[in-house]
RNA sequence: CGGGGCGUAGCGCAGCCUGGUAGCGCGCUUGCUUUGGGAGCAAGAUGUCGCAGGUUCAAAUCCUGCCGCCCCGACCA
């Protein structure tokens, strides 16, 4: 390509509403144009990288036994309120009513459609297993969008799903996918960790996580420094403490005390001068429709996410203060365990503490030295809360370490939610019918190239990997007035072309330094710098953006010198 | 949905408080000079000042309503 003709339109100053690194250098570098909140248009140089993205995935797919189809984006109603997620899904699901009056929404994703599919097509085990995917287009209702490309309303995705006979089987086709994906963030030339995640409301099974390791990242996730566990945060598992022996003659007398206004954690613990793990903070929450306290060491956060598996329920948040009034007999600020009229829970952290702080569910009140067992009942013990800085893997008691993350796929086991919500069976070898087990695998595209864009980056642009960068090389002679310079430069230019190599040519009639201000931030990983002297000698510079190496090449030799350079980087997913 | 901010040329912004009919930098066009890290000089083009009402002789500026965008939070995959 020559980049006198391409809409390749780079911007020199940073647009004031890009908060992170990537969404400025995709608009800076002209590969994005917003259109809407949370819905872009994807430039020339843009969509060249969203292909590479998408001919990796589709080779790694295919690899593992994947096939491509092509899924409608508008699905009809009728298929989810079959599946139950009409109900469910909420204003997420974009909806929208045909002429007729019909009702259909813009698929956010897919299960519905390619299990109607396969339901329709697959009779007998003899068909099974198998795993279809597509690359699609698919729109969200986000709150909020924010970080450009990275949080969008309408975004590439690919998802596949995986139809298996048995549970055995799909752990297979699930190992297979985990495989592929880590075969495909590497070959995007990213650092990543695949994470356990919550598999939440889809029921069951497991769940990974595939996060690019970024500061900017939404989510959090924990890693053993010593073991291969890793997850995120809502998922990760504190370990329940040993229970130290009961010494009842430990335990001191009860003792209210008049704390007016004092309501926080951190207001008791100054009020009272004890430290924030002395105290039992009690949260109240309405699950469904009902009341349940949950108690926790006064230091620690309550996963919202784990007590909401914990407790089985659909919906889950904090009790209103009339509630709280109700069942505590006081305002929001003095709940406590003893005394409260609704059952009780508590998190492993209050396991061994002895002799602590709660509020004494009366306005104005707290009491010390309260302890479990001897002054009032609680129903179970359970992991509740958040991992913390000096929690240890739950797996071996290493210490553990915490980062932020992008997430980039899900690999999710959903057996057979959907299956039998939509009656897709099967004829198995026992001539029973049976519903088929169900996997389901994403990928955001987007996503994947703002997140190799945050990883790769300096302070004057892009720095692509080859294997995903929109171009190999990028030509640049230094003055195109000078005709010999240019045609040459065309020369070679039209050789790497024939050999397989993608390059641009920047035969713009502008100033070397415009030309390098505008290669540095568009991130071609080999530029080839073309000037009147170093060609007098019969040479050319050969640039590396990413280690900034110069090499000086015979100009009869660098077609071969860059030939090789680009294999050998491809292949290493350099 | 709650809180905050912004909307003026393609991009970044000033002007608004104190009304008088719009400006700066970059970019763009033309010419000359320059030519290895975002050139210099000269001459130009480009605006429903987010939209709709209102106040006023007069509104980018004051008032009301609406829309859009961004940030924080809550929410959700």
């Amino acid at each position: 390509m020559r980049y006198s003709e391409m809409l390749l339109p780079t911007g020199r100053e940073t647009p004031s509403d890009a908060e992170v690194i990537s969404h400025q250098l995709m608009l800076r570098a002209g590969m994005i144009r917003k259109l809407s909140s949370g819905i872009y248009s994807y430039l020339p140089l843009g969509y060249r990288v969203i292909k590479k993205v998408e001919q990796i995935i589709r080779e790694e797919m295919d690899r593992a036994g994947g096939q491509e189809v092509f899924l409608p984006a508008v699905q009809p109603a009728e298929l989810w309120i079959e599946s139950g997620r009409w109900q469910f899904y909420g204003k997420e699901l974009l909806r929208l009513k045909d002429r007729h009056n019909r009702e259909y929404c813009i698929g956010p994703t897919h299960e519905e459609v390619i299990t109607d599919l396969i339901r329709n097509e697959i009779q007998t085990y003899r068909q099974l297993p198998i795993n279809l995917y597509q690359i699609q287009t698919k729109f969200r209702d986000e709150i909020r969008p924010r970080f450009g490309i990275m949080r969008c309303r309408e975004f590439g995705m690919k998802d596949a799903y995986s139809f298996d006979a048995d549970d055995a089987g799909a752990e297979l086709s699930y190992k297979k996918m985990f495989e592929a994906y880590s075969r495909i963030f590497s070959r995007c030339g990213l650092s990543f960790r695949p994470v356990e995640a919550d598999s939440g409301s889809i029921g069951g099974s497991f769940s990974h996580e595939f996060l690019v390791t970024a500061d900017s990242g939404e989510d959090g996730m924990v890693y053993c420094t010593s073991c291969d566990y890793a997850a995120n945060l809502e998922k990760a598992e504190v370990a329940r403490p040993e229970e130290r022996h009961i010494d009842e003659s430990e335990f001191l007398p009860l003792e209210e005390i008049y704390t007016p206004g004092v309501r926080t954690i951190e207001e008791v613990s100054a009020f009272l001068d004890v430290t924030t793990q002395d105290i039992v903070k009690t949260l109240i929450f309405s699950a469904d429709d009902s009341t349940i306290a949950v108690l926790i060491r006064g230091n620690e956060e309550i996963n919202e996410i784990k007590l909401k598996n914990y407790l089985g329920c659909d919906s889950l948040e904090l009790a209103t203060d009339d509630i709280v009034h109700e069942v505590t007999g006081a305002p929001k600020g003095f709940a406590g365990g003893i005394g409260i009229k609704s059952e009780i829970i508590a998190d492993y952290s209050l396991i061994n503490m002895r002799n602590f702080v709660m509020g004494a569910n009366k306005k104005d009140y707290h009491i010390k030295n309260c302890n479990t067992g001897r002054d009032f009942k609680i129903r179970d013990f359970a992991d509740l809360r958040i991992i913390g800085v000096t929690d240890t893997c739950p797996r071996c008691k290493s210490p553990i370490k915490f980062a932020r993350g992008i997430e980039v796929g899900h690999v999710f086991k959903l057996g057979t939610k959907y299956s039998k919500a939509m009656k897709a069976t099967f004829l198995d070898k026992d001539g029973k019918e049976k519903y088929m087990v169900m996997g389901c695998y994403g990928i955001g595209v987007g996503r994947t190239v703002a997140a190799c864009i945050e990883q790769n980056n300096d302070e004057d642009g892009i720095i692509w990997p080859f294997s995903i960068a929109p171009y190999h090389v990028l030509i640049t002679p230094v003055n195109i007035r000078n005709e010999e310079l240019l045609s040459m430069a065309e020369k070679l230019y039209d050789n790497l072309g024939r050999r397989g190599i993608e390059v641009l040519l920047d035969d713009r009639d502008e100033r070397a330094g415009v030309k390098f201000k505008d290669a540095d931030l568009i991130g071609i990983p080999l530029r080839i710098t073309m000037g009147p002297k170093k060609l007098a000698e019969g040479k050319v510079e050969v640039k590396f953006r990413k280690s900034g190496e110069v090499r000086e090449i015979p100009f009869d030799e660098v077609e071969d010198f860059v030939v090789q350079a680009v294999e050998k980087r491809v292949m290493s997913n350099e």
